[in-house]
DNA sequence: GGTAGCTACTAAATCGATTAAGTGCCCGGT
DNA sequence: ACCGGGCACTTAATCGATTTAGTAGCTACC
């Protein structure tokens, strides 16, 4: 069992004491704090002092003190991990926190059971994706629902672009994912309608299995049959292709399919899936400054491109 | 932006004034510390008080008193997460450490950044799974490796039982995942010549394809070529499968092919991958207990099935 | 009858950093 | 000669829980 900090922990008063001043004075030059007249040499010796020890603050006193920890609660919930655009949203994050001494922590967990994760970090701020997603007004915030909006039009465009005018939209039957389903449904039927394609949106069934769906897709009266399909993200774009051979149906001439939020199993898997590559690198850095209460400035939207492949 | 807790704190003070005794008694009391004789009456009205009050006792002074907070920080840094071998590992320990009142933080950042978070969090315990499994007697350590040693021998096993007596074991060229290659390489080494079987370490290399791998894997020369590959995880094994089909050859008659630690794709290629399933979670809940000192008993460890499906 | 020892508590120190409220000292103005 | 005020700091309070060192009051034993 790796026992956490054996070494003796230098303390602000360490520091004071080698400077030859107050713990207040350390505290002053250390965080800058304005309003405060302090001669340039003392500055400097505090400095030195500091890194001479190597003194580093406990951040469990001043987050006592300041009420809150430098640091920011991403929860993520049940969220599906397949894709690259969490792990890019956290890379960002990250970088950004740690460039303004904070640090993220991502909790998987289920919300019931965050309590003390809550309780024990004190994080600065929350940002809890599941519960961002699930708002009806989730356009509003600050530009989360935006970029989905952008990609899933760059999803079905694709599709049209390639001359398919009747779509299938496959959501995943999950609690967990019922509100990014819903909002990315909302933007999949606008897009349609821009460019007059017909949508038809199909939800997954515990029940019944991708195989009678897809079957389903295709009833003899129906004039239209979708000729495409768009998926919520791969892996149900996966479950559709394996239905699909299970059917004899090829892709992309029986069905197109394109995934979305592009993960590491698009290009291995046979077919190779088309997919949305989603960047959230630097949306993710935006995200990290708006929740530490910076100014993020201006911004374009989160880049996403299809790469096409073997499905479409 | 959401704030945390506007709420104002109920704090051990006012459970000590509405119970009429002094905050040190308040704290025996709700710790059942040991060592202090307190009248039953006294007892019964501190709790009510607290519960009254619906006090929750500030974990960063808690942790600020003690020197280290309930939490346990898990690193996985950039280990493979397809299997499902991690998420229920995880939940194993969160279920258990929330059982206890600690909670679990899981880091998956690259080493060298996590010095806030380690700061900010003080964490009781640090479980870094990359380190584990790079180090040299990892075998040592409490049954990390007993686990696995016993998951590759069922692996192997299944291809033996098969009647495959020359196979191939396939790790990836990937620094994240060196440790944990080698030590598997070590446990397939060691049931191939316990059960007399021929034993081939492949490594993925970054500058030649897989389908080039797979062609040198038959020279003319050779005797007894590999039956079998017994792949380092799922993705290994989609990997070859995916070369697989450009060479023409089908599993299993011209090459069986297992996989390990098995994710939600591996039921959904074509052919559906065989693969060792891990369950972990009754692990997690055992690593939980030893991380914060307590005895997780006897153990005969982690169960692991093989889900025969198409590939071999 | 003195004191040792127990019960049932309380007062105060402590963890380490932040910050409001001082405290000398010197300078300028009247 | 006296006062206001800025400079350059220090003292002490504070965040909230834990824990050591007491302190009454009572019993029991030699």
């Amino acid at each position: 069992m790796p026992t956490p900090t054996p070494a003796p922990r230098v303390t602000i008063r360490d520091v004071a004491q080698a400077a030859g001043v107050s713990a207040a004075t350390v505290s002053f030059v250390l965080n800058d704090t304005p309003g405060q007249t302090l001669r340039p040499e003392t500055r400097v010796r505090v400095r030195a002092a500091a890194s001479e020890l190597g003194y580093q603050p406990h951040r469990l006193a001043r987050a006592l003190r300041e009420g809150s920890s430098r640091l920011v609660l991403l929860k993520v919930g049940a969220l599906p991990a397949t894709g690259r655009s969490l792990p890019s949203l956290i890379a960002g994050m990250e970088a950004e926190l740690h460039h303004h001494g904070y640090a993220l922590v991502v909790s998987y967990g289920d919300p019931g059971r965050d309590t003390e994760l809550l309780e024990a970090v004190a994080p600065h701020t929350v940002l809890d994706l599941p519960a961002i997603y699930a708002s009806p007004e989730a356009t509003a915030d600050g530009g989360w629902a935006e970029g989905f909006a952008a990609h899933t039009a760059n999803q079905l465009g694709h599709l049209i672009d390639r001359g398919h005018r009747s779509i299938a939209f496959v959501v995943p039957h999950d609690p967990a994912t019922r509100g990014l389903a819903r909002l990315r449904v909302r933007f999949a039927q606008d897009v349609a309608a821009q460019r007059h394609a017909a949508l038809r949106v199909v939800e997954l069934s515990p029940s019944a299995s991708v195989v009678e769906m897809l079957r389903a897709l295709r009833p003899a009266a129906q004039s239209t049959p979708p000729t495409a399909v768009a998926a919520f993200d791969d892996d149900t774009a996966f479950a559709i292709l394996s239905a699909m051979v299970d059917l004899g149906w090829r892709a992309p001439d029986d069905l197109a399919v394109i995934g979305f939020d592009e993960g590491p199993h698009a290009a291995l898997w046979h077919p190779a899936l088309t997919s949305v590559r989603i960047e959230a690198e630097e949306f993710g850095r935006r995200a990290a400054l708006r929740a530490i209460g910076l100014d993020p400035g201006d911004w374009i939207g989160t880049p996403s491109t299809v790469t096409p492949r073997a499905t479409t």
